[in-house]
DNA sequence: TATTAGATTGTCT
DNA sequence: GACAATCTAATAT
């Protein structure tokens, strides 16, 4: 039973807890479930967040996971506990980011693909050099993403359920009937395993 | 609206 | 040296 007296750290506390009991079920349970949470980054620029409204799930066994050939510098963050972000160079041009879901020693994670923008939307239409047109486009796919929130690599490591520069913030996940499960995007190997989760939405 | 080519660099073989 | 968990702009319908 909730009390006033209960501070708000202590409620804070037991969503973290919630959230990393959530994302260490592994990448194919945390992947619809990070549907509605918030991603927040605490820049130098103010405040920037988002709503996740599309993620894929990269599990141990998958060809198409960096961490399928083994733990390299590269993919490091991916082994580390659930809650960790893992930040790569996509196409040697765009950021993408994941977020671990295992425990330690086992490569699963989630990759981040769209964001509905929350705080600090002037300063990620900058970030993009956005030009108007339709702002849904303005996070919707993982380059995008980073882009948009200002994530890149040297973040990658960071633990996001801590107070640091990037959090990850628990929401109110979808019901499962509002939410499509589809084949993953711009990968060649198991590119037809449905592991993909998009929040439908009108 | 749909399809296609080109950009560009870290990582692994 | 090959390849990649992508994006944009340009061209075609």
């Amino acid at each position: 039973m909730w009390r006033r007296t209960d501070s708000a750290a202590t409620f804070l506390l037991m969503n973290v807890k919630t959230l990393h009991r959530t994302l260490n079920a592994g990448a194919m349970e945390a992947a619809p479930k990070l549907l509605g949470c918030v991603i927040e980054h605490h820049g130098p620029c103010g405040l920037r967040s988002g709503m996740i409204v599309e993620t894929e799930a990269y599990t141990e066994d998958d060809p198409a996971a960096h961490s399928y050939v083994g733990r390299t510098a590269r993919t490091d963050p991916m082994f580390r506990r659930a809650g960790t972000l893992y930040v790569y160079l996509s196409y040697g041009i765009h950021n993408c980011m994941n977020v671990a879901t295992a425990d330690e020693g086992r490569g699963e994670a989630v990759l981040v693909r769209a964001i509905e923008p929350i705080d600090g939307v002037e300063e990620m239409i900058r970030a993009r050099r956005w030009k108007g047109r339709p702002l849904r486009n303005l996070a919707n796919g993982p380059g995008k993403v980073c882009q948009a929130l200002g994530i890149s690599l040297e973040y990658s490591g960071q633990d996001l359920l801590t107070n640091g520069v990037v959090r990850l913030r628990p929401g109110s996940t979808p019901p499962p009937a509002d939410v499509d499960v589809t084949p993953r995007i711009g990968i060649t190997k198991a590119a037809d395993w449905p592991r993909r989760f998009v929040w439908k939405r009108h």
